[in-house]
DNA sequence: CGGTATCCACCATGATACTG
DNA sequence: CAGTATCATGGTGGATACCG
């Protein structure tokens, strides 16, 4: 990464200096749009793998399992296995998660306001 | 994309069945780490390319210019030329990209709480 | 300084097939 | 039904060079 010397400088601190660094590989994980569609979609209910699948529509399976993984890697995702045949693994927000949620639904809601589209995107009720 | 049948046999209305698509679209271009994190730079204050350039870190210029455009295009960001020499090009955020930086901040904010790390990132105030 | 164009490596993604 | 593995490929993004 390049340098960032104002930081230092505003920041008397050096050790904070870059404390970004973590936080922005997990940002950067998040910040794609499966994953906020993914966390967007769970913020409605609990959902087992294939309905989040046909809920979102368009996102292969592998990207899904991917997604899930990283989320659930990063505590905003819960997975719960019911050893039952044909197997049944529910997906659900964590606390983390669904404060992310909010924070997604915001731009869910700015799109409503702001897109220079016709119609916008509908979050949290709806399927988006 | 692939196919989304199941979008129309779910919504009785046809017309909003794929009225997603349009801001999906947008969607998928704000929800990546190069934009949100220039929108959530720009939120400071108006800014030349290269300043942005270096606050951010790491971006290239190629990713910068495109990003840039992009959300010009979108309507988020105005771009001012000033043709002096050397020239210098400002960037600012619109009414709607402020709006869009309100919900991203609360993503930032988000990373405060939430974070698995024991710093996260600082947004809106400081360099984030 | 800021923008554009070109080249190229790499990874993310989708498709497919197989397992439990 | 859910997960994993493999493969092919198209796009993403970095580096570089040159223009205005």
């Amino acid at each position: 990464m390049g340098t960032r010397t104002e930081i230092a400088a505003l920041d008397p601190n050096a050790d904070l200096a870059r404390a970004d660094s973590l936080a922005r590989e997990i940002f950067a994980d998040i910040a794609n749009k499966w994953a906020l569609l993914i966390i967007e979609f769970l913020g409605q209910r609990t959902m087992r793998f294939g309905e989040l699948r046909d809920e979102i529509g368009g996102i292969s399976h592998k990207m899904l399992t991917q997604n899930l993984r990283m989320l659930e890697h990063n505590g905003l995702v819960e997975r719960t296995v019911h050893p039952t045949i044909p197997p049944r693994v529910e997906y659900t927000l964590t606390e983390a998660g669904d404060a992310l949620r909010a924070a997604v639904d915001g731009m869910c809601g700015w799109t409503q306001k702001f897109l220079p589209s016709p119609r916008s995107m509908r979050c949290s009720r709806g399927f988006m």
